[in-house]
DNA sequence: ACCTTATTGATAATAGATATCAATATGAAG
DNA sequence: CTTCATATTGATATCTATTATCAATAAGGT
């Protein structure tokens, strides 16, 4: 049952939501769900691929998708916010390669981006304009 | 000097070694070192770009490189190890694509690749022909 | 109602990495 | 060679995100 709620709180977050987001949002209004749960569910989501999960850099955490098809991720280095990137590109290209990888059995790839997203842009901006 | 110690352990490390496998080799030799100074070291070397960084995914340990240009890596996701992989593509796609994505300021990108290195797949076959 | 299985909350434990801080090393200037 | 300033180190405590444990509870079939 709050395995419902975990689900509802993936597909209805504007975004790609932390495990801490996720508890967030559902403590607000159940407020007895035990963050346990929400790891435990959201990871169960992902294995019956209910849910998408944003390859997870080290230094951030882990993020969810309520996509569960392949796409490209983009994460700010700034505040680690994570946004889709549609990027159209042949990935036989990459099979191919890897294959040739002394018998590396290739199962997926991610491509990820960073950079830094506008928020942090403008906030940059102001706080090097402090003071004029 | 221990950071001495540290590139040399890098470079003359077959493969991509995460703190640890530097803190083993570098204590070997030299048993009074700290691993607060191996992190330290690895991180202060990767800042100077003295040595690479592979993009480090939440679940594995950070593992480092003594390539600095920027190329690819499989990893195997039963035992964690690192491979280079060399594809060749065009970078300015992404570049474009991402750009777009409003406001979002790139800085790199990386191309991941998950699977099974060859290892792990001799060791899983023996495993399950085993008793035959 | 009864039994089996699944889910939950609370909490302890883990891994990998960083922060702290006194002790030591380094190195330039006199 | 002293003296002072700065950088590096080792030991350890701490942190963060996550997983493990386990008794208590909930669900669901017969």
């Amino acid at each position: 049952m709050q395995r419902e709620l975990t689900y509802e709180a993936v597909l209805s977050y504007p975004g790609h939501p932390s495990a801490e987001d996720v508890y967030r949002v559902i403590s607000s209004r159940y407020s007895t769900i035990s963050k346990a749960t929400v790891y435990r569910n959201l990871n169960a989501l992902y294995e019956e691929r209910k849910i998408g999960k944003v390859p997870p850099m080290i230094g951030y955490e882990a993020h969810y998708d309520h996509r569960t098809d392949h796409h490209c991720h983009a994460i700010c280095t700034r505040c680690g916010k994570v946004v889709d990137v549609d990027v159209q590109y042949d990935s036989a290209m990459f099979t191919n390669a890897v294959s040739m990888e002394e018998g590396f059995m290739l199962d997926s790839h991610d491509l990820i981006f960073e950079g830094t997203c506008m928020e942090c842009r403008n906030k940059e901006k102001e706080d090097g304009t402090e003071g004029i």
